[in-house]
Order: structure tokens, then sequence, then C-alpha cells
DNA sequence: AAACACGTATGATTGAAATCATACGGCGTG
DNA sequence: CACGCCGTATGATTTCAATCATACGTGTTT
């Protein structure tokens, strides 16, 4: 999940793993894993976007992240079982990298395992800025925060849908339609070619 | 964060880090550290409890995370400045290791940084299951699903109060107080000595 | 072309938690 | 001891998002 971009992966990557490594494309709707299959590759959306969900007590899904640009479950590192699903949910490259040369690289590169570190904290702090946003109760606080945190200066790309976008915010899409549509009107917020930026002085 | 006990902190960290960590104690309401600050040591939580927080937008307090044993911002090792405040909520024993000697290690000793790293993936688990945590939109599912994946089969010891474990599942104390005592009412759950233990089939 | 699925969008109703208010008991302190 | 502070606890009201319903446009499939 960590907001690598591809220049970035080879940076982080030795060049022996970069060797080993490959690329695949994955359909919409394609599965990467499932849940508790054995993890035998490290998943890095280069284009796309990944969710991994799980199913909810209730039946409906929840999504634990979503990813467009960095790893998929870095923890299954050291899993012996995936706990999620990863599936694409729009046409996705794929760069997978055998786990167990990965594992080699860490026990034996101490530079490289010293990147991972670096990427594993950064994935940490991301995560923590997530659950602050989800304990915001409102929806406008919500995505103001993911705006203003997520964003390049406030200008934040609206991959694939704001359906996809509610179910990161942990809201319902109808609440989300509204609150967009609420702020544009407000004018606290610009919506231009799958862009949401945001207007000063918005809370 | 990590749910280490005292025991593993000693297996994780290599004899040499252990001789040159310290431990203190913090009254309640000490500050660790602040926004802003540079980190100097790492901060493992032996007894009490730890919260990281920030300064809501709108002046309330956020609670990031909440620790009673583990690693407090693992994340700090490479960070410049803190990006939250530490502090400790009741009476707590900290260990204190220099950010200095851990990165010395990490260069060092590959095994050592292999067991950190998987501190940090299972903290990535943790910090998901989290997220998960708080896109359920009831405080009854909420709790339910801590005791569930943070719990001892099911049982899971109320430290410092219920308003501190409000703020850690995003709710008000007040709808956590109705909670608890909705669901002691209806039998789906036992409060004994600051246990709580979910009842069968609570969902 | 017709039928369909799906994302977008908005209206109406409901429900659950936030908010505001009040009260009680323990604990530490002047 | 009396006072205030804080956590606990519950009642009343408000508010916001979930839910249910409907409609429109686009792209795909038959």
């Amino acid at each position: 999940m960590s907001q690598l971009d591809p220049k970035e992966l080879a940076e982080l990557l030795s060049p022996g793993l970069l060797a080993s490594s490959s690329c695949a494309t994955f359909a919409k709707g394609a599965r990467l894993f499932s849940t508790g299959e054995k993890p035998s590759f490290m998943f890095f959306v280069a284009s796309g976007e990944v969710v991994l969900e799980r199913a909810g007590l209730q039946g409906a899904n929840v999504i634990l992240q979503r990813t467009r640009r960095g790893f998929v479950s870095e923890a299954s590192l050291q899993s012996a079982r995936y706990h999620c699903d990863g599936r694409a949910v729009v046409l996705s490259q794929i760069t997978r990298i055998p786990i167990k040369s990965i594992r080699v690289a860490l026990d034996s590169d101490p530079a490289f395992s010293g990147r991972w570190i670096g990427m594993l904290n950064r994935e940490v702090k991301r995560l923590r800025l997530q659950c602050e946003r989800l304990s915001l109760n409102k929806v406008q606080e919500r995505l103001a925060h993911l705006l203003e945190t997520e964003g390049q200066e406030g200008r934040y790309f609206l991959g694939s849908g704001v359906k996809s976008l509610a179910g990161e915010l942990g809201v319902t899409h109808e609440a989300l339609y509204r609150c967009l549509a609420d702020m544009e009107k407000k004018a606290l917020l610009l919506r231009d070619r799958g862009y949401l930026s945001l207007v000063q002085s918005a809370v």
C-alpha cells in the first residue's frame, strides 16, 4: 500500500530482485489472491487499482485498503496464509516478486532491508492517518481529511469512481454523492475531469 | 503498538540493544514526546498505557493509537520529527531505547532486522484490522469486532476505563456506556472486574 | 435495436449516534 | 471536612448518515 511510484520500486528493490520479478495484467474484477491461500508473490501495483477486502460479519464486503500504486499486503511476507482477498477493481498492471527471493534478499542485503523497513514505516504512518480519518464522524470531514493528507496540494485523483471512494471512506455512496454535491454548491470543492480539489478554508 | 510482551521485547532486541536501553516511569498524563520534536528514543510500553494523539481540526483530540504493551511510534525511526504527541494516560513503565543504537543494529545485524520487520508486519496487520473496525457503523459491531480480534478468547481487559476505550472505538463515551448496558441486559456481554467478555453468538 | 448492468444522482424515510443535560460516587487536595 | 474534579451512568433532543426508492445515461451484449 505504500505510495511508491515505479521509479521508487526500482530504487527499493535490489537489481537481482528486480530481475526475478515479472509483470502481469489483471482484468477488472480479477483476483490476485484469496483468503486462506499461501502467499508466494508480493504484488506491486504499477497502474490500475487493487483492493484488499474481507467479508464483513453481516456479509457486506469491507475494504481494508485500496491501492493505486505500491505494494499490496506486505505482511504476507511472513504470513502462512492470506487474511483477506486481493482484487483488481480496474484493469491493472501488477509486478509480482517471488516472496522467497525477498526473504533471501532481506537476509543478505542490509541496505535493501533498511529500505524495506522504511517502506513499512511509511505504511504504518499511512494506516494511522486512515484510522484518524475513519474516526471522524461527518462525511465532509473525512473527505476533507483525505484530500488534505493523500492529495497533492489538496488535489486528489478520483480514479475508479465515487462508489469505490465511498468504500474507502467508510460511508455509503449515496452519502458521498450528497456530500460532493453540497460542497460543490457551497464552493468548497472543485470537480474537474476526475480530480477533486479542496477550495480554501474548507473544514 | 505491537502486541509484544516484555519477554518478547528481550527476544526482539539484541543483547547489546537491551543493554543500552533504560527504564523510566511516566506519571499519568506525562508526555513522552510532542509533535515537532526530534525523536531520540524508541519507547516500549512495559506496563500502563500510552496514547498517540493529534489535535483534530475542530480542536478535539483524536487518538491515533492506544498502546498498553509494545512499541510506540516505530516510524519515528526514520522520521525527522514526530507527527503526533505521545502521552501516558495512566502511570506507566516505559523502556527507552536510543534510536541511534537501533539504526546501528539494523545495519549490522540481519537477524535483528528480520525480527524488526516481523514486528512492523504485525503492526500493519493490526492497523488494517483497526481500519476495518472503524468502518463498521454500529457501536455494538465495533465493540464485538474489538473483542474478537484483540481479546484473548473474547476476553478483553478494560484497563483505563470506558472513556478511553470509547476514544479508541471512535464513538462517544455516552454511546459506549449505553451499548455496554444494552449488551449486558441482553446477556451478550459479561463485565467482570475490568474485563469484557463476549457471550456466544453476539453479532 | 432492445435489454441489461452499472455508475451516477437525488428524494423520502428511518434509525442510531452525537449532543446536551443531569446526577451519583470516589478520590485527592486545600 | 468540604470542595472540586473526574469517571460513570442515564435521559431527552437533534442531527446526520443509512436505507429504501427511483431515475437517467452509457456501454455492452444478444
